[in-house]
DNA sequence: ACCGAAGCGGAACGATCGTTCCGCTTGCAG
DNA sequence: CTGCAAGCGGAACGATCGTTCCGCTTCGGT
């Protein structure tokens, strides 16, 4: 057999989703800067295993990423086909979820802000799929002519960090309050 | 002479105000994480030096982080005082001069949003002056009512970390097109 | 001009993290 | 059942930073 998969043994399989599972929900609750050790810990694996899986740990947060950048094509994907019916609801509640997305995951949130993303495959469809959802919004007339696709990404991540400023504590719902706002914006 | 203040050698001073101009310079570009080394090197002296004026790192942020309270003060007295003209225009003015301050200096836009600044004296002046300037917007109609003081540092800090999405590039001048869809949201 | 105290530079220290390495364990194909 | 390659844990390593310490220098009052 040529080109033999390096199929990983079921034990190597199992610990390497438990790593993902538990990255996943410590990355999310406490951003970027949890340690490689917390995670081997949640996972209950050793340091070791973590760094044979994912030999570095941007890969380890890059592969999570890569999850999140798929359920943002799904959001928008859903946006698109609602926007036959009620074009302004299905665009106000594509950027509504997409900034929920971000706003729940602090260690997405960072890794996006660190750069602007060094992912694979997903970026042209999603910028495809946000010309669309643009182009179509602004033809049914719901909001402004001169929004741009590039603007949606930008303002949705900016709304998500809303909370925490010069004076006011942080506050964890803050995002809702903004949203709403820059919906407002938006609106034709 | 009881109480006499521990008064600095003149060359103590002058070095303590290298470091500080250093650091300004340096934070303002680079963000929180510059290094010490760093610093001190731009300044012309030694670490020991820095460490010695501000006995840690966060002392150094917080020095720097009242001087931009402090002209963020004097953005909204300009603005409370030109409310009698124009109410709109010195409400946009002043949340745009106040996204502008935060969007040009990377570290105190980063040092507010590690953690809701522990800043000392100013916070209760910025939020009488908060109260007044939303008060006499929305007693002159130009702000939808539902507006609060506190959500405008909220606001401006968001705005002021526009750009770097989950796609394009970074653009540094994103705030400015964020800024003047968000004023569009909070108007009447 | 002198001298004690204040200041200085930068090497050394300690803490934190990501990554590597190695002796032991375990799944699994033959 | 058995042999061995793949996997494992976690100690050790190296890099990075903030902070401290100490022998020397410089200021400035007398």
């Amino acid at each position: 057999m040529p080109f033999a998969v390096p199929t990983l043994r079921r034990d190597a399989a199992r610990n390497r989703q438990r790593v993902l599972d538990a990255a996943s929900a410590l990355l999310r609750e406490r951003g970027l800067d949890v340690t490689m050790q917390e995670i081997a810990d949640a996972a209950g694996v050793g340091v070791g295993t973590v760094c044979r899986r994912f030999r570095t740990k941007d890969d380890l947060v890059a592969a999570l990423v890569r999850q999140r950048l798929e359920r943002l094509l799904e959001i928008l994907q859903d946006g698109i086909a609602a926007m036959d019916d009620d074009p302004w609801a299905a665009f106000a509640d594509s950027f509504t979820a997409s900034v929920e997305l971000h706003a729940n995951d602090r260690g997405f949130n960072e890794a996006v802000a660190a750069s602007g993303v060094a992912c694979s495959a997903p970026p042209e469809q999603l910028s495809a799929m946000l010309d669309e959802l643009v182009r179509r919004a602004i033809e049914a007339g719901v909001v402004r002519a001169d929004l741009t696709a590039q603007e949606i990404p930008q303002l949705a991540c900016m709304v998500s960090r809303a909370g925490g400023s010069a004076i006011g504590p942080v506050d964890d719902d803050a995002w809702r309050r903004a949203c709403a706002i820059v919906l407002d914006g938006m609106r034709a």
